[in-house]
DNA sequence: GAAGTGATTGCAGCTTGTGCAATCACTGTA
DNA sequence: TACAGTGATTGCACAAGCTGCAATCACTTC
């Protein structure tokens, strides 16, 4: 028998999760949530530098991901596709199979602005790192912002319809769709064509 | 002689914007930021909900202006031109006789992270209010909020230059070149065209 | 002259978050 | 078997952010 039970920071999120859900992030205190959790507050601190953390475990990994996927890509592939097309792979092998959970957490974040703001971090943190990665494959890095910066716009458009309660489609598809919405709304614009 | 002196927010936001500057927002408190503008620390938060809010005065105002000159504008243009052209607007009548102030404040922001969220948030608002205007012109939602989100990118993408050291065109000149930029990026995108 | 307004203040209290030292089952080594 | 080392957890003390409530007091209004 081990000394302590394992998974601390996910039985941590799932506790968070659970109580975000029932009685709001405010109202709902890092004591309480470590409880339920059998931990206690100074553990949480651990293993999460603040209390919204609880609700992004996975976004590191999801950014290692797509930064690899853009890396892996043929270097021909023009800047704005190839980091769609990291997207939409990174859409089906981490996001499709946690649908349920990433609503259920999505609609957590919709209802606190403090979690809001932190999740707008988290998509400003992936635009930094594909920038980064697309300047390293030669791009300027304006060119650079703006194609990582136009993707992750494209992907918080998709994610927004994809945990929405009675859509069906995936967010892969959801994604190419959003895509083509910028191609006709950039294209009917006077000052860029 | 009145029994206050006037405009205390305003002073209070010189004041924290010269401490952020001096020590950094971390080390700073409230209650020194209160001192040095002749106040106390309850009275600050009597102005601003929170810390990070002193130093987003203007964002309502910029917000207002913005959304105002889109309803001013012709039904005819086309969502993404109709918003380019009100922030155009709004950055030679509010920003440009500011640069200096704005670059500092840009510069105290890019030194934290909990500042840098409340920036995000402000420009998440911004889309959001933006793109409610676009849906009252007419627009769907979704490509309401497409249209906002480029807009809004664009305007991070010239800002972002307009307050490095050395930089002199002006702002609303950076803003249309980084749209030129937008629609280049998105035309050379296969899946777009 | 009396009553009302509103910006400011003090104070008590809760919550977040950190530094530091201590615990204690488990592990590797002599 | 003995014994030192590791590392997740914990308690405690404390700074700082933030809130609710009641009080002050110059200025205004009737």
């Amino acid at each position: 028998m081990p000394r302590w039970k394992p998974d601390a920071a996910e039985r941590l999120q799932a506790a968070a999760l659970e109580l975000f859900d029932e009685q709001g992030f405010e109202s709902t205190t890092v004591a309480e949530i470590a409880q339920r959790a059998g931990l206690t507050q100074r553990t949480f601190f651990n293993h999460f530098t603040d209390k919204r953390e609880v609700l992004f475990i996975l976004s590191s990994e999801i950014q290692r991901a797509v930064v690899g996927e853009i890396a892996a890509c043929d270097d021909a592939v023009p800047p704005l596709d190839a980091v769609v097309r990291a997207l939409e792979v990174v859409a089906d092998g981490l996001f499709e199979e946690r649908r349920a959970v990433a609503t259920r957490r999505h609609a957590v974040i919709a209802a606190n602005p403090e979690l809001q703001e932190r999740e707008l971090g988290k998509n400003a943190a992936l635009t930094d790192a594909i920038a980064a990665e697309l300047h390293a494959r030669g791009c300027d890095p304006d060119t650079a912002f703006l194609a990582a910066g136009t993707a992750v716009l494209a992907q918080q458009a998709a994610f927004q319809r994809w945990t929405r309660p009675g859509e069906t489609r995936t967010l892969r598809h959801l994604l190419s769709e959003a895509v083509r919405s910028l191609g006709t709304i950039v294209s009917e614009d006077p000052v860029t064509s």
